[in-house]
DNA sequence: CGGGTTTGACCAGCGC
DNA sequence: GCGCTGGTCAAACCCG
């Protein structure tokens, strides 16, 4: 997580030296108001979110979720936040469609939907009601796996890639390099998988994949990595340790630590 | 050299 | 039965 200078909620060089705060309390105020209006402005795409897929309502349990539960949303605000989101995911039993935003650079050969899974391709056809070719992928991370998934690029709209998904994986998430974290944390297509915070022999152990966001959604939304959608868990995160009261008392008593560590430092 | 991609051929389902 | 279409196979090819 970014808190826009670089420097990490437990990074001690970020916050120090204690008696520097007259700047330091300007800027993080700054920074404050700003996380506000983000959280704001998230509070009303989560809600937007949660109206379309009930089952995502588990999320309404962090008091952001609650606030944005109330917000009203119709089509037209649908809309808008799948276009905000880029991404738009249709159910029907096992078969799942998953319409996800492409670039404009990308070629018609070059159908990837970043989805935290890896795919072998084994066949392109053009199909009659679609000038662009449809590519056919089996999930290459398990032989067993009967996962298929089908990508072809919207006719209509020459901007979205049209991802079919066909079957459930019978096993983990491979995430982008077959692994759920440590190095790949910071690859594209994939999340950090925890974050320890100790402070006075508290540790909180904080895991999207298990207990934020990503652990509430179906799997036809978790395998959409768009970098929009990326940014969106990531937020809702940040949102939910801002109101996690444990997470807050745990992170003052690491700032506390720290500082104390570092005033006699700064006098020597 | 091994693994992934490409691409033409083949197969099955469906409508006429 | 025939033609059309979507889906799959597998040899050839490419790339690191």
């Amino acid at each position: 997580m970014d808190n826009g200078d670089g420097s990490s909620p437990a990074d001690g060089a970020g916050l120090l030296p204690l008696f520097a705060r007259s700047v330091k309390a300007e800027g993080l105020e700054e920074k404050l108001r700003r996380v506000q209006d983000e959280n704001r402005r998230l509070a009303g795409t989560l809600g937007a979110l949660l109206a379309d897929h009930p089952h995502l309502r588990t999320l309404a349990k962090s008091p952001a979720s609650a606030i944005a539960a109330t917000t009203p949303s119709g089509s037209v605000a649908n809309a808008a936040r799948e276009e905000a989101v880029g991404v738009k995911v249709e159910v029907r039993s096992k078969i799942r469609t998953v319409s996800t935003r492409a670039e404009p650079s990308d070629s018609d050969a070059n159908l990837i939907v970043e989805d935290g899974y890896q795919w072998r391709k084994y066949g392109q056809k053009v199909t009659r009601d679609n000038p662009y070719p449809r590519g056919y992928f089996r999930c290459a991370f398990a032989p067993s796996c009967p996962v298929k998934k089908k990508v072809q690029r919207n006719a209509e709209d020459t901007s979205m890639l049209v991802a079919t998904y066909e079957g459930e994986h019978n096993h983990a998430q491979s995430l982008a390099e077959g692994s759920t974290c440590n190095e790949s944390a910071g690859k594209a297509g994939s999340l950090p998988c925890s974050f320890f915070l100790n402070s006075s022999g508290q540790t909180i152990t904080l895991d999207p994949v298990k207990q934020g966001p990503w652990s509430t959604m179906q799997p036809a939304s978790r395998k959409v990595l768009t970098p929009d959608f990326q940014k969106l868990l990531v937020d809702e995160m940040v949102n939910s340790l801002k109101n996690d009261a444990e997470f807050m008392h745990a992170l003052i008593n690491a700032v506390a630590n720290k500082m104390v560590e570092n005033i006699p430092n700064y006098f020597s």
